[in-house]
Formats: C-alpha cells, sequence, structure tokens
DNA sequence: GCAGAAAATGTTATCGTTTTCATTTCATCA
DNA sequence: TGATGAAATGAAAACGATAACATTTTCTGC
C-alpha cells in the first residue's frame, strides 16, 4: 500500500535533537509532553506522572524532567488531559449578576476555595431568566465542569433534566429547599418575609410596602410577607420593578408610593439599593425617616451601614454561603461523605436607623 | 493473537436500539456523538457535520438528527471538540478583583460581547500581585483558550514569555502602552495624574495630598502626579495603603494626612471607596468638604455623584473598555484586519462639589 | 549472591471530537 | 441517456493527554 501523505503537519523532530539548544524553534504549534518527553529521554508517561504523581518517579528523573519544563516552555494541555482522565478540574459557576457585589461576594469566596483545591471556576452570568439559564447551564455542561454551583434553586424542567444527567456534583445556593438536585446552601426567603413581618409589626408599623424586583426570591419574600400580614388584617402595597434593582428603580418605587398615598409606614425594598434610591425620593419630597417612613432594606451591602440615617435591613453571611457551597461540594468532588445535603446559614435583621 | 480484555469499560450498545425507547438508562457513562449517530442511523461524522455546518447535511437528515439529539440528550463534549478543531471557544479574562464594581463592569461587557460571538469566558482573579498573575496565567494558558484578556500591562518576564509563545490574541486594558503583547485598550494613568495635578493647581490648591493603594497603576498616576507638581514647587503629601482600597483604609489614610497636618488642601484618592472613607473621617473631626479639605477620587462609581457632597473623580467609560477590548479581540480571533492596535478611550474629571 | 518485593518506567489503548480525503448519491444538461 | 459535477455522506487519522497493565530495574534480607 502506497503511504499516504500525512493528514496534518506533523511536528517533526529537530534533526538534531539538542537538549543544549535553548531556542529550537523547530517546533511548529505548541509543545507536547512528547517534546519534553524526548529531550529528557523517557517516555511521555513519565513526564505525564512526573506531573501528576510527582513521588512515583525517580528524583533523578523527576529533576531532569523539570529541567526541561522549564527550558521548553511546555504548558500542559488540560483539555487533553480532561478528555483522557475525564476530570476537568473545572468547576462550573452560574449566578445572577457578577457586578452586583451581593453575589461576587459569595462567588469570591467559592472561587478562592476551589483554587486552594486546585479546580478553576468557569463563571457564567445568567440574569434573572429561565431561557438564559437553561441555555447557559448547556453550554457550561459541554465543558464537562467536575461540578456545578447555582444561584437559586427554581430551574426550568428541562434544565434540572440536564444538571441531574450530567451525573456531577451540584450545589444550590442563595435559598432553600427540601429536594435539593444534591445539596444546597442558604436561607429561607419565606423565612424572611415572615420575620420582617413580625418585625414591622412589632415596631408598631400599621401601613407596609414593598418595592421589589420580580425574581422567584423576592417573590417568595413577598408571598410570605403579604400572608403573614393578612393575618393582621394589614393589606401590602406593592411597587414591582424590573431586576437589575438599581438606585433609579427604588426612587421611581418609593414615588410610586408615595403617589398612591403611601405615608407613615414602613416599606420593604428586595435591594439595599433600591433602598437607598428611595431615601433619595423621600428626602426629596422633605419627608422625614423614619418617622414619616421607614425603610428596611435586603442584603446589607457595604453601604447599609453608612448610609444616613444607617439602613436597617435584612443581613447575611454572603461569604459563608460561598465557603460553605465550596466546602460541600468539595467534599461530593472527593466521594467525601456529606453529613448534611442541606444547609441553613440563617439571617437576621439588623436593625439600624431607618426603622 | 489472544483478544485482551478492554482497558477502559466499554459502552455497550443497547441489545435492541430502538429509537422509541426514550428511556435507555443502558448506556453509562455520557452520550456521545457515536451514540447520536448510531439512532439516527448515520455516521459520526454527519452528526459532528449537523451540528457545526448544518448547511452541509441533508434537510431530511439535519431534522432526524435534531430530533435524536433531542430525544436522547445529547450535550457535546467541548473538550474533544477543541482538542480535535484546536479551537476551545474559551477566552480567558484575568482582572485584580471581580466584587469590585470598577472592574466587573468591564468585564461584563466583554463577557456579554464574546458570548454573543460563541465564545465562553473563563474569569481568573489576580488580585495585585505579580506572581498572582504569572501562576493564573499559567493556569488558564493550559485550557488552551483562543484568546486572552488582561487588566495592566506590566507583567512579570516570565508571564510576557507565556504569554507570547501562547501564541493567540491578546487584549490588555486599563492602561495604555506603546509596546502592547498584542493590543491595549485603555487610557493613560501618567495624563491622570498630570490632569488631576493641573486641575488641582487651578482651583487654586496649595497642599496637595494623595491616598493610594500601591499597585502598579495607581504608582504612576502618583509620579505623574508628583511630578507636575515639583514644577509648581509642590510637594505632594502620601499616605499609601494597601489594596483592596476599602473604605476603612480610606478613613484611615485621610486619618494619617490629617495627623500630620494636612489642612487646606485637595486629596486624590486611588479609588472613590477610598475617599467615602476619608469623608467620614473628614466629619468626624467636624472639617468642611471642600473648605477645609478637598477631594477628587477615581473611577466615578455609582454611589460617587450620590454622595453628600457628590464627589469630584476621575471618570472613564468602563463598559467602553470592555466593548471596544471585546471587538477588537473578536477582530483578532477572526483574523480580520485591526486598523489600530492601541485604542486610548480617553477620560475626564467630573467635577462635582467636594473640590 | 539470590529470590522476591518494591520502585521506576514503558506499551498500548482510549477519551470524543474534527479534519481531510474518498466515496456514493443525486441532479443537470447536451 | 449518459457524462459531469455538485451535494451528501463516510472512513481513517489525528488532537495530547492518562489509565491499566506489563516490563524492567533496584532494593531488601538472609
Amino acid at each position: 500500500m502506497v503511504k499516504r501523505p500525512k493528514k496534518r503537519a506533523l511536528k517533526q523532530a529537530p534533526a538534531k535533537s539538542n537538549v543544549k539548544s535553548t531556542k529550537n524553534k523547530t517546533t511548529p504549534g505548541s509543545i507536547t509532553l512528547q517534546d519534553v518527553a524526548r529531550v529528557v529521554g523517557v517516555s511521555a508517561v513519565t513526564v505525564s506522572r512526573a506531573l501528576n504523581y510527582p513521588e512515583k518517579v525517580a528524583p533523578h528523573t523527576l529533576e531532569k524532567i523539570n529541567d526541561a519544563i522549564e527550558k521548553t516552555g511546555y504548558v500542559p494541555n488540560l483539555l487533553a488531559g480532561a478528555l483522557s482522565s475525564r476530570k476537568s478540574h473545572l468547576v462550573a459557576a452560574i449566578v445572577p449578576s457578577i457586578v452586583n457585589s451581593v453575589y461576587s461576594d459569595t462567588v469570591r469566596l467559592f472561587n478562592n476555595k476551589l483554587r486552594e483545591s486546585g479546580y478553576q471556576v468557569l463563571l457564567g452570568e445568567c440574569g434573572h431568566s429561565d431561557t438564559h439559564e437553561e441555555e447557559l447551564v448547556a453550554t457550561v455542561l459541554s465543558r464537562r465542569p467536575d461540578g456545578i454551583y447555582l444561584t437559586g434553586v427554581n430551574h426550568s424542567k428541562r434544565c434540572r433534566n440536564l444538571l441531574l444527567s450530567a451525573n456531577i456534583p451540584i450545589v444550590e445556593t442563595w435559598d432553600l429547599t427540601m429536594n435539593p438536585l444534591d445539596t444546597v446552601v442558604g436561607f429561607s426567603h419565606e423565612q424572611v418575609g415572615f420575620s420582617v413581618a413580625e418585625f414591622l409589626i412589632q415596631k408598631g408599623y400599621k401601613r407596609i410596602g414593598l418595592v421589589s424586583g420580580d425574581d422567584q426570591r423576592a417573590m417568595r419574600r413577598r408571598t410570605a410577607l403579604s400572608n403573614a400580614l393578612a393575618h393582621h388584617g394589614i393589606q401590602l402595597d406593592i411597587a414591582l420593578v424590573i431586576p437589575p434593582t438599581t438606585f433609579d428603580y427604588g426612587r421611581q418605587g418609593m414615588a410610586d408610593l408615595l403617589d398612591r398615598g403611601f405615608i407613615n409606614g414602613a416599606v420593604f425594598f428586595s435591594s439595599d439599593t433600591l433602598a437607598q434610591g428611595a431615601l433619595a425620593e423621600i428626602h426629596a419630597r422633605g419627608l422625614k425617616v423614619p418617622d414619616d417612613i421607614a425603610l428596611i432594606g435586603f442584603g446589607d451591602e457595604p453601604f447599609a451601614a453608612r448610609m444616613f440615617p444607617a439602613l436597617t435591613t435584612v443581613k447575611f453571611d454572603r461569604q459563608k454561603i460561598g465557603r460553605y457551597a465550596a466546602e460541600i461540594l468539595l467534599a461530593r468532588l472527593n466521594d467525601l461523605p456529606v453529613d448534611k445535603n442541606i444547609i441553613d446559614v440563617g439571617f437576621y435583621i439588623a436593625e439600624r436607623d431607618t426603622t
């Protein structure tokens, strides 16, 4: 049979493979394990081992290999490695927004923890739309992550299917459910709703309003709040806005409520930024906080405590969510037993000067 | 020769491969192109083509293939795809911090633009340390990204080598240099220093201070500022802090300056957050802004304009950097000609009430 | 000095795609 | 109608690593 010409440009070994010649520009494409092996005079597997299980190769060889790696500027190809070992050392994280410090605080901790253990985090921004999440999940799964971090517990049917059939550890965060896909770290938004109701009623407020984004979790807080208030014969005044919950929306939402005659009451916001905007509107109208209008935010962003007056807000440990999420996921990745697959990090109301 | 037992668990075709049987749990591992192909009765290549060049397969076949993909829940393996095609459709982005909205605004735009074109962004947080950057670059390069986004233009020697030998388009951002690794989108920090000096001198300030992080770019602004002031016989009062530039550091830095007798002057901060902290300290001491102390920030974060008094600050279009960076990188990725590989997005001083 | 175990290294097959080239099928036109 | 070329499909060989097993070398203890 006639030897066919090579299909792809094959890397041809330099005529005289000389260890000393550092500037060996003959190699097209990138340097592979094979190349390093050739330089040292061992087989590719040995080099692979030197990288992954250094204790399994002779110290002398190891040294030579490391030299060669240094000299050749070899950068491992994790695509190939992952394909072969079926471990990508990648963990995907799906968050509604990267800019919002509320989420990024959590993700940063998660990221750092995982990096310490040799994983890289592939971040995806899904906004607050379900279809977007579904699409994003499909995309990231095609990179074959070893695990996945999700924000929230409400996912479309197809999304759940995709996730489950990927057959990898999953951690849902920022929320709680009795039926997590795998594990969940967060707090109960229903409870937040109840607690806020209780808190405000106890403080003596008779009129209660809500300015809120319309995402799933905010809606659950709203429902709980509304139900709890109903028990006391109070009807919730609502102004909904579409995320992201900006300063301007807060101002607008508040104006809306005020225009509808809302006064002498407390307003619960779905983010501190919204509350901040509302404050501007209230000041602009010459009203007093908390005498005319009381405010309670959500999330305790850094500025909340420094606002004037300082904002009462629902506070929870964002970093703790990230840390726990990382820990639980790492345990699952290492096939360690996970004693609890549902972790409630709790929350409390940080009472300051706006209530 | 005796047939050796298979080395790896081989996926065994279901006894009766039946297109109708949706719940075919016989397949261990994940579903591959091969599986989809088998269901349709074509070869794997055809399925691959259906996904990558749908116009190249017969409409009838295409339809059957899409059905099969849907039915089997096939999720492509981009690791394998990337390995084979030498295109990962991944772009790495190295930023000092994900939480800091100053950077994340830029990255968000970059991310969105690239996603529209079918790329995914792998985000890495490098802090402000060089060694960290180097390490991170090595790590992300092992995923064989098609391009890379960097923050800043100062990289260690080894880092530059790694980047250059990766042989992929690069965009450096947030800074300017005459010798970019490839392309650069940003503004000149020296010019910022000069402009701030000019601005403050013109406003009549005779005494000028600086509270600043010690990262590379801030240091270049400082040097330029200091030099420009020297021309006018003014010496810069300096209080350095270690990043991240938090509210508390700003307060501390300001206290430091005040304790050293600084008064009746203007202070330039390396971030708006620092200025915000300083304001707290100034108020605490019963001093007036801008009469006793004038402030000028850097970055124009959302809160800057809403502070009381509103903060004068150095403003530039963060999103524009992200957008341009994406555009220039996409052009390079598509081998399109890039008319300018150095893009200056400029900046200006947003004068408000603290000067 | 030697059997046997442990340590170090090598061989081969495989991960799941895509590329290149070859082949088959189908339509077109003289 | 048959030659001709385009469209659709397929076969085989990579891509660059690692797992499993096989082999060789080195170390023990007696």
